[in-house]
Order: C-alpha cells, then structure tokens, then sequence
DNA sequence: TAAATAGTGTCTCTAAGACAATATCTC
DNA sequence: GAGATATTGTCTTAGAGACACTATTTA
C-alpha cells in the first residue's frame, strides 16, 4: 500500500507522481508577423506608399483545409513557447526575425475542432529586407497581406480586411470589442470571414497591442533595416498608427534616438537622404 | 484500411483525429495579487504611510512544501484561463478582484520538479477594503507580504525582498534581468530566497509590468474602493512608482478622470477630504 | 527648370513641475 | 493654537505641433 502523501519526501513523492494521470489541453504556438510593404510607385519622383501587412500560410491539410491561417503549430515537449515559435516560423516562412513577443493566450474551450487547444500566440516583427526576401521564395503558400482594420461602430465591431493584391485575394472579417485591460483591447469573432479558426480574433488584438506600441519609438526600428532614412521611419509610424506626421518635428523627437552616418540615398528623383542608424543605449 | 488525409472530408478527419495521443504538457494558471496596504501610523494626526503587497500562499504539499508560492492550480478542460485564475484566487484566497490581466506563459522546461508544465500567469488588483478583509481570515495560510525591488546592479541583478511583519517572515530572493521587448523585461531566478518553483521570476515580471502601466491612471482606480480621497489615490500612485508628487500637480491631472461626491473624510486629525469617485467613460 | 523630398529655424500653445498661500479640521 | 492635510492659484519651463523657408537631386 502507498504511504500517504504527507508522510512521503519531496524524492518519494516525485517518484510517484505521474502528471499524465490528469486530463490537459494541447498547446499550440501561432505568430503574428508584420512587416511593412511597400505598393506601387505612382511616378518616378514620389516615394511609395506604404501598408502595414501580416504574414499569412494557406493550410495544407485539415482542420480548415484551403483557409488562410497565421503560421504556428503544436509545441515540442523539449522547447519553451518561444522557441517553438522561432521553430515554426522558421519552417513555414523561412524567416528569422530578431523582435518576438508574447502576446497572451488564446483558450476559449471550443476554439478548435480537434479539441481542447490552447493557442499561446506571438507577435514577430520583420523588417523591409526581409518582407521582399520572402515575396521571392514561391515554395511555400505564404503570402503578405495588407492589413485594414476600420473605426469601432457603435456596438464596439470592427472591420478587419486582408488583402494581397497580386493574387487579388480579400479576407473580410468582423470582430467585436468585448473588453479592454490594462489598455489591452480584447475582442470576439463576428464573421471569420474565411480565417482559419479564431484567427482574426489574434490578429486583431496583435493589432491593437503594435497599434499601442507604435507610439513609442523603439518598436519602429523593428522594421527597419540596419540603415534607413529618417523619412523612412517616420513613415513606418505613420503606417503603423494611420496618421500623418510633419517631417520637422519627428525629426526633433527620433534625433536623439540615431546616429548619423557618410551613406544617403541616390537617384530617387530629389534630394538624398543621409542614412541613419539607431544608437546603442 | 484508413483513408490517407487527402482525401478524407474534414468531418471523417476529425472523427479519426486523437489529439491525446500527442505528448503536451500541463497547464497551470499562476496570479501575482496586488494590493496597496497601510503601515502603523507614527501620530494620530498623519496619515498611514503605504505599501505595495502581493499575496502570497503557504504550501500544504508537494513538492515545494512549506515554502511560500503565488496561489495558483492546473487548469481544468472545461474552462478558460482566465476562469481558472479567478476559481483558484476564490478557492484559495476567497478573494474576487475585479483587475485580471494576463501577464504571459513561463515556459522553461524544467520550471517544475513534476514534469513539464508552463504557467500562465495572471495579475490581480484587489482594493484597501478586500485587503483589510483577508487579514481578517485565517483560515488559508495566505499572507499579504509588502514588495522592495531594488535597483539593478551593473550586472543586471536585482534583490526581490517580501516581508510579512506580523509574523516576521522575511524573502529575500535574487533575479537578474535578462531582456526586454516591447518595455517587459524579463528576468531569471538567481536566488529564489525560499520562494517555490519559479515564482520569483513571476513576481519580478509582475512587478515590473505594474510599474510600466501605474503611469497610466487607469489602473489606480482598481487599487481603491468606490469612494476615495485625491490624496488617497496620490498616495497609491506614489507607492507603485517609489516617487513623490505634489499633490496641486496630481490633483489638475487626475481631476478629468474623476466626479466629487457630496461625501467627505472625518475625524482624521486634520482638514477633512472630499471623497470622489472614478468618472464613467 | 519643375517636382519632389531633405533639412533648418522659429513661433505658439499646452501641460507638467515648482511653489506660495489659504482653508479647515482635531487634539 | 499647533500640527497636520486639503485645496487653490500662479509662475516657469520643456516639449509638441504648425509652418515658413532653404537645399538638393533627377528627368
């Protein structure tokens, strides 16, 4: 007969203790990458415009077979959760990207068809290099979409509509506003709109939280290159917020944030820009 | 023999799929509980001075018996997250914040001498008058213990202290700040000073997370009951941030956020306050 | 030379911080 | 009345936004 518990060591106790005895959830990483893209040039002299856009695989096999889904997978049991999403973003995009955050859990008991999963999702960010690299690489069904998301409307839903325009491809989903924490808005599925399960319920809270973040200026070299004009940063964060800036004055704020260097652009139709870096802290 | 994947429709594939037999680890939810509490008054005339506390459980079984840890349990298949924090912050601490907020996964494979299993964590807020109420009930070995986090050290290394003065209990662990994305830093366990499991790291996050969002004044209101004084309030403010401010200053910025009440403060030793209360958005 | 972006200088306005001064209660 | 906090008013300063102006490149 078994010794009770209390009288048991720590070392007799582990020795017994078998964790598989009780029912758990299995664990799945899904990543949300943004990048910003550019879009057609419309003359020689104009710089482009540009579109905050994610990163999205068709799926292959069932569950939601042909839907557009964020990449992800299950968790190994020899990885933290952020090294599986390295892993998975690895495999299904070949991208390596330096900025990976948490982004909270996704556990709605009813959220995947197989059963009880839990979705520990991530947000990674890359940056304009590595947005073209992939648009090169046809292997793998993953593709870039713009990302719009409209005004909240009175009963708190919202638009979020993924577009990629040379496969002319247009995902409209409707998520609503359920609640806000800690200036983290949280939002339910109205309409996937052809979104593998609560996808767009990911992305539209990823969204919220880079939308947040965009106003501090640390966030914004994520998507830069390791040089960059300074209209080209104010750029990424008036894509990101969907704002207009006067050059003047981000200029005043982001200076102490770089660092000059001999490079600038050339044969861009005007007058060159001098390259930057960010300083070291 | 078995259609391959192919070909089956997704309601064939599902009725074959099993997603248990995959291995996955266990799921617990952790909550780091916040509380603002008074310290012994010096005379009768000024006020109480503050501390910030969290709450802590003292552990009745294995493993980590006897050692003090963040009340918390597994994760049951039929709820959410969040619905297990709230269930275990009742079953344990009887005590039914308003504030919950999740605050990430830890996943480090060897977190838990049981096997693998990732916390996800969530931070509680609870107001003076849910704090008083606990100290109330001694039924649960659970503690409020004041937080001193002090500076990094060149290293990065920084002292976690949790002191329980009735009963003299002193934690004294060791963290060291290893990195920081998008303004969450994040920690390892140097020294968990008798803390169990992973906790300290979990705290030390915690902490740091309050701290970044007590700018914001949102969050104070969860720290007050329904009514309260300005000063009150300044005071909850001073003590997440470790600062002080002059109350003409804090009065003109908070004074938007909040409705005066035809109530006031009595019998104080000084001038009486009016009470307010947080104004609806 | 026109059209576009790059870059500089400066004015105004707002909000935060410092601080002085007054008000009101309890012992 | 002394000692504490409550409350109001005002001066100064730092920073954001607006905007005018100059500079430089390429078709």
């Amino acid at each position: 007969m078994q010794k009770a518990e209390q009288n048991m060591t720590e070392a007799e106790f582990l020795q017994n203790y078998d964790l598989t005895r009780y029912p758990r959830p299995s664990i799945t990483v899904d990543i949300v990458t943004f990048g910003v893209t550019g879009e057609a040039e419309r003359n020689y002299r104009q710089d482009e415009k540009k579109s905050l856009s994610i990163l999205l695989i068709k799926r292959g096999g069932h569950p939601c077979r042909g839907m557009w889904a964020l990449p992800g997978g299950f968790l190994q049991m020899d990885e933290t959760l952020e090294e599986c999403a390295y892993r998975e973003l690895r495999e299904e995009t070949d991208l390596r990207p330096d900025t990976l955050m948490p982004m909270g859990a996704f556990s709605q008991v009813d959220r995947d068809p197989r059963g009880r999963i839990i979705s520990n999702s991530y947000i990674s960010i890359v940056d304009e290099e590595n947005v073209r690299a992939l648009a090169g690489d046809d292997a793998a069904e993953a593709k870039w979409f713009t990302v719009q998301f409209s005004e909240e409307a009175d009963d708190g839903t919202a638009e979020l509509i993924l577009r990629n325009a040379e496969s002319d491809i247009v995902i409209a989903s409707k998520v609503r506003h359920s609640k806000t924490q800690f200036g983290r808005k949280e939002y339910e599925v109205v309409d996937s709109g052809g979104l593998a399960f609560d996808h767009a319920k990911i992305i539209a809270t990823a969204f919220g939280i880079v939308r947040k973040y965009a106003t501090d200026f640390d966030i914004l070299f994520d998507f830069m290159p390791a040089l960059f004009t300074l209209s080209g940063l104010q750029k990424v964060q008036e894509t990101l917020l969907g704002i207009t800036l006067l050059p003047a004055n981000f200029r005043r704020k982001i200076m102490p944030l770089v660092e000059e260097t001999d490079l600038s652009t050339h044969g861009a139709g005007h007058r060159p820009a001098k390259l930057y870096r960010q300083k070291a802290v």
